[in-house]
DNA sequence: TCTTAATGGTCTGTAATTAGTCCAAAAGTC
DNA sequence: GACTTTTGGACTAATTACAGACCATTAAGA
């Protein structure tokens, strides 16, 4: 009984490492593709470049990216100003059709709910320069002019954009993670159609909060827009035959 | 001009990893002991538990082990009812007599102060069961138990039990994490006597908050509690001469 | 047309990391 | 005292990841 004492409790213990540099490397990519921070078209970094900024050899980078090839998800080219090229949708999606797990939706929202109202609110109270201004209200405007099947990718960049102005390179780091994660156990229930116009309007419900310096507002707007996704997964947790939810649970 | 919108913005790449795996497990396994998840005398898991648990193979675990016992972290005995037990705290503490960056430490409290304040609310609202109030009770006496120099992992044990009632590992592992950088921060300026009877008085009014269910008091509680700290790591970045800051900041 | 520079493509040798096996010590149990 | 079991300690072979050098291709620019 003195012995359990000197135990340490394993659960706070987490891996050091998610998995070997490769697998890694494809995730981060993947990530950054679907967040929307590599658009349609873009091109990446040279792969020496991007390497290095990656913290991977050039060997580990050049087989993500030729996984990523292989998936339609870019295009190479070579030559002087050639280099790699982010395509048009293939949504080849490779099987995740996993069912949702309870404790990484309850962990991502709960998470999600955590971050985002708090940046929002940290945003408003910041002293924003005219740059910052700039790429709040580009950002709200890409949205906003996003057609439906492009519009989750904006949506995460807009998101990650009131992050950003806030200053805080892990706050970034943290709301990119989380918005991924959402992404991820959005494509793994049936297509709703999401309904945009409200969306867009909490957007520049936000965006005017944060512009006018209204912290408090800015944590509310963004609290009531987070609602609508966390009760639409919510919603397929608790409906037991998940491709045919009786009944959605009202927000 | 048009090539320019083609190029992915950089700044929102991050490495993939922060170093090789052995330095990596240092990292964790110390930051661990700061934290007070290891406390004084403990007993780590065997080896080949924890290296799972890291996610690491019991080689490089091992590698990391021995450095950590040549700087006295830790001591090993073999055998059956062995093990590798928490050192009495020998403050070899290598060599980081290095400046503290501005930018990370805007960083650091700017994280902080979105996640704890937020975590505090949430644990307010959450339906706690009778163990995790034992365990908020619990982590909040052994700090107050605590002498001066085993204060901050005491402290920094109970931060994270509030995260841990929430019911979110990512929220957990931020607060864990942000801790860590914070007690890295403060482990580099000249030592000052904190008011731990303050700070003691604080811990109760935010445990007090939550079990009575009080979002918005445990949320600013919070708050104030952390504004402590942060006004003292401000202070010394401002302070030119960092050794003899003439005007401390007034908390 | 030729040159040049930036880019992806390829290869090699080295170091880090892993999985697995076996050994050695220690303490309880018979 | 002999046995058993759990633990750390040590070694090996295979894999992964890396750094760096060099080749091949391309398009702009002289």
């Amino acid at each position: 009984m003195e012995e359990a004492s000197l135990e340490v409790p394993t659960r706070l213990i987490r891996p050091v490492r998610q998995g070997n540099a490769f697998e890694e490397t494809i995730e981060r990519l993947l990530q950054n593709i679907k967040l929307g921070l590599f658009g349609v078209g873009d091109k990446l970094p040279a792969e020496r470049e991007l390497a290095d900024l990656l913290g991977v050899s050039r060997a580990t980078l050049r087989d993500a990216l030729a996984e990523l090839q292989k998936a339609g998800y870019v295009e190479v080219q070579r030559g002087r100003y050639g280099g790699t090229y982010v395509s048009e949708r293939r949504h080849a999606d490779f099987g995740d059709t996993t069912d949702l797990d309870p404790a990484e939706v309850n962990d991502v929202l709960t998470f999600r709910d955590v971050l985002e109202p708090a940046a929002a609110s940290l945003a408003a109270k910041a002293a924003l320069s005219p740059r910052q201004r700039r790429h709040l209200l580009d950002s709200l405007a890409d949205v906003a002019a996003a057609p439906a099947e492009l519009y989750r990718p904006k949506d995460a960049r807009f998101h990650v954009a009131i992050a950003e102005v806030v200053g805080s390179p892990s706050l970034v780091a943290a709301v990119a993670d989380v918005r991924a994660r959402v992404s991820d156990l959005l494509d793994r229930i049936p297509f709703l159609e999401p309904n945009l116009e409200h969306s867009n309007r909490q957007h520049q419900a936000i965006v005017d909060a944060i512009l006018r310096g209204d912290a408090e507002g800015a944590y509310q707007a963004t609290q009531d827009h987070l609602q609508g996704t966390a009760s639409l997964l919510h919603g397929f947790l608790v409906a037991p035959d998940r491709h045919a939810p009786g009944t959605p649970l009202s927000p």
